[in-house]
DNA sequence: GCCTTCCATAAGCATTATTGATGGTTGCAA
DNA sequence: TTGCAACCATCAATAATGCTTATGGAAGGC
């Protein structure tokens, strides 16, 4: 069965105008051109779709339930296009991204920030560890990851969009604070917390410290930066955190950061995928927005956003 | 916008093997082909449908929604193809047919032969007189008209399917009656029943007697057969009518058959139908019905038909 | 009867699809 | 690593299709 959709676009054309030369008018093509598909639909029906008589073109019985799927099946077409319309501009489409935990304290106001741009573009986000995103990765659950230290051993490109600087922290009347300039050698002489082995934080914090021959002082070790933050302000040791996480506790001084040398360490926030993933329109959206608009966005002041104490959100759909 | 079904069909069909060169093989083509095909899809969607690494070929979510209205896509056309096949079948299909009144005594033997082998074809019957049944072929209403004489003026073509001799009728205890080779000038001295101006069955007699150099007898007329079989039992005269309507009245000897000289006037019924008209199926399908087996049909006994008194029919779809 | 309108047909041309050959990439196994 | 096999992309040549111009025939209007 050969059909094409040409030949119905002519039929249908022919059905409405009545007249060969009309319908080929329309449709900015010759008479003969029609007369061919009309003869061409009409051998693949196996039978007559008009009846022509000097006077008139009409449709047969046969003519008339063509033209009713012809129609149907045009309409049919239309919304597929219509479909791929929508996910050209972003009206629609699905978004898989992966995030490593400690990205939470940025994640929501990017998210925010490309959703309210794009709404009907639905999110779904795993917040996983490190195993989790390369896992991600490897078996190309998501379209993007944002992590800190992209896995070596798998063929990803991996873009810098945040610096993710970690500094050390104490209670406000530890007596490291306030001193300057404070040697690394000093660090190991307190009470260190760390986060769990696979952390890529901790693993980042041991590189540092191998690399400036400082062994790594003894201490705790949680699994959570927030763990961490709290530990610290009970006055169980010193930490590694995120600068960035650390808004709120700095401004209420329930923390300080101390000024050792060679802090901070400079990591940076990147998103990763998979060398040979072809975005999605969504996906590249979010790509260039992340891209673009990250160090803007998140360097605003959290109460930028939520500031006006409006109704929380609209409805999710 | 140029899309076609060639392309949705070889989409469909990677979409499914997730692999351009089995795709290939189940339609028969290279796998250049496809790759060209999808290519081609994927310009016209305005975005990448499929993520192809070496290792293999996924939809990404433009592709999924798309597939979700290719399948649909081919679904309607399926339909189509299948009504299509239903109408060359003749499963379905319409059947406009229009008949001279005087066709009633043949024309349900002849309708449920064709529908008893074509369940499924509706047909819309008109009973007209002459006038109506040329309204019928000027307007093309019609697919079909059985009657005797065609029009002249029209470009039609006509078909003889069915002999229709008229013959001379009486009461039995008529004077005439019994009477061998009665010579036409006899009739002229009995009173008559003819129908009504316009009919052709007077118009036939009329010819005929004219022919014949007869004046035609004076008497009644009446605007159907039936009638002037009735009067003509009733004794108020003669009459002329189709051989064909007298079977239960000569079997039940209410009246006779004279023997009167170049008696019958052998008619004919034909099926009539524009010269341009380009049969749908079913149309094609009764013509053929019409003209190999009406004699056949129609010369068997009427009872031969509800002769096993076994249930009417099965149920309809 | 002539002229116009309209569809069918045919030959030539332009476009498009398909093929066969080839190259690059990836994954697997020796 | 190297070699191999599977797989997709690309290219040039060819096959197929569709379109156009030119022309013919039939029907209707004047």
């Amino acid at each position: 069965m050969h059909l094409t959709l040409k030949q119905l676009r002519i039929f249908e054309a022919v059905a409405e105008h009545r007249n060969y030369t009309q319908a080929a008018k329309s449709l900015f093509l010759t008479q003969p051109a029609v007369s061919m598909q009309i003869r061409q639909l009409e051998e693949e029906a196996g039978m007559a779709l008009f009846e022509r008589s000097g006077k008139e073109v009409r449709l047969t019985d046969a003519g008339l339930e063509l033209l009713h799927h012809a129609r149907l099946i045009h309409q049919q077409l239309e919304e597929a296009q219509q479909a791929m319309a929508e996910m050209r501009g972003l009206k629609r489409g699905r978004l898989r991204l992966t995030m490593a935990s400690t990205a939470n304290y940025f994640a929501p106001r990017l998210l925010a920030g490309f959703c309210r741009r794009h709404p009907g573009v639905r999110i779904s986000l795993d917040v996983a560890n490190r195993d989790g995103l390369i896992q991600a990765l490897e078996n190309n659950t998501s379209d993007i990851v944002i992590m800190g230290k992209p896995p070596e051993r798998l063929p990803v490109r991996a873009e810098i969009f945040l610096d993710n600087p970690l500094v050390v922290i104490a209670p406000p009347g530890h007596p490291l604070a306030g001193r300057r300039r404070i040697p690394l050698s000093e660090l190991a002489r307190h009470p260190f917390i760390v986060r769990e082995r696979g952390s890529g934080t901790r693993a980042a914090v041991e590189r540092f410290l191998a690399r400036h021959d400082v062994e790594r002082p003894t201490g705790m070790e949680m699994n959570s930066s927030e763990a961490i933050k709290q530990a610290v302000q009970a006055g169980l040791g010193l930490g590694v955190v995120s600068l960035h996480t650390l808004e709120m506790e700095l401004a209420l001084q329930r923390l300080v950061v101390l000024d050792v040398e060679d802090f901070p360490i400079m990591r940076h926030w990147r998103m990763v995928y998979r060398r040979d993933k072809r975005f999605s329109a969504v996906a590249q959206a979010f790509h260039d927005f992340v891209r673009d608009e990250a160090g803007a966005l998140l360097s605003r002041a959290a109460d930028d956003a939520p500031a006006p104490p409006s109704p929380p959100a609209a409805p999710a759909g």
